[in-house]
DNA sequence: AGGCGTTCCTGGGGGC
DNA sequence: TGCCCCCAGGAACGCC
């Protein structure tokens, strides 16, 4: 499932590819791929289709041309890829790009859930998102004021996209995991220094995880190799193992809706 | 305000 | 072996 870490992994394996190339049009294969426009729209909004950057905010992929900008949301098993001109489009491909060199950048999609837009610029992304946890403006102060601003489970914040950006089920797991916070305490209960631990935790582990291209459960890159955070997780999807802390089992329980694991003797809950 | 359920989707795993 | 049911979950949305 594509958070931060594999989102960014997957800006860092196509940009160079795509960086000043043109596109040319982008064609949907399954119809509600395409959030907010039509292809008709898009070969009209990206002007001659120079691709000027490729970024990511959140957990999209951002293409930006001269006035304007398509993003590109994953969900849980998109993959998006380069193909040569004359390769076989994937059984799962829902939409591709064409470009001037006749290479495809494909989005690949078993499930359906990812989507694309057209946007004049990043704005209506920014609006909806909060802070990037790797920049600057993500401080442990300002993290310790969000939390405290809120009577709501820590979990269920930290995969709030409008509070922080990019954090996933995966990724709040570990962070929580690595703070020794429990998942299902509440945020205006637990302590500063916890929370200044958890600061300093998400950007450790986001960084090291886009170090290793991410975490591989779903595979969601198709040249590259596997995400190797897989090998670095501490919690996420070990239930029934030993903690790596405290030798107790790990257990799996549902929190905010999501499959969750916890070590209900070293991640304290806080009520 | 925030929690919770539902929806979108399909492959895969468990149970029988 | 085969079939059915349910589960996985990011984000939006409606309801309480």
């Amino acid at each position: 499932m594509p958070e931060l870490p594999e989102v960014q992994t997957v800006v860092n394996q196509i940009k160079s590819d795509l960086l000043n190339e043109t596109v040319e049009s982008i064609t949907p294969i399954w119809p509600k791929v395409f959030h907010n426009f039509t292809s008709e729209k898009a070969k009209q909004k990206i002007r001659g289709g120079q691709i000027i950057d490729v970024s990511r905010r959140a957990k999209f992929i951002i293409i930006r041309f001269a006035e304007s900008i398509i993003a590109i949301h994953l969900r849980m098993t998109g993959k998006l890829y380069l193909l040569q001109e004359n390769q076989a489009l994937s059984k799962y491909a829902t939409a591709y790009f064409t470009l001037k060199n006749k290479k495809k950048l494909i989005f690949d999609d078993v499930r359906k859930f990812g989507r694309i837009y057209l946007y004049k610029n990043i704005g209506p992304i920014d609006k909806r998102h909060g802070p990037e946890p790797l920049e600057n403006d993500f401080t442990s102060e300002s993290l310790f004021k969000l939390i405290k601003s809120k009577k709501r489970n820590i979990k269920a914040l930290l995969l709030d996209q409008s509070m922080i950006a990019g954090l996933g089920n995966i990724y709040a797991d570990e962070s929580l995991w690595k703070s020794k916070i429990h998942p299902n305490s509440l945020s205006h209960k637990v302590p500063k220094k916890k929370i200044e631990n958890l600061h300093k935790n998400i950007k450790i582990i986001l960084t090291n995880a886009i170090e290793q291209n991410g975490t591989t459960i779903i595979d969601f890159s198709v040249n590259g190799e596997s995400g190797k955070y897989t090998n670095e997780l501490k919690i996420y999807g070990r239930h029934n193992l030993e903690c790596f802390r405290c030798d107790n089992p790990i257990k799996k329980i549902r929190v905010a809706g999501r499959g969750t694991y916890i070590c209900s003797k070293c991640q304290k809950k806080y009520k």
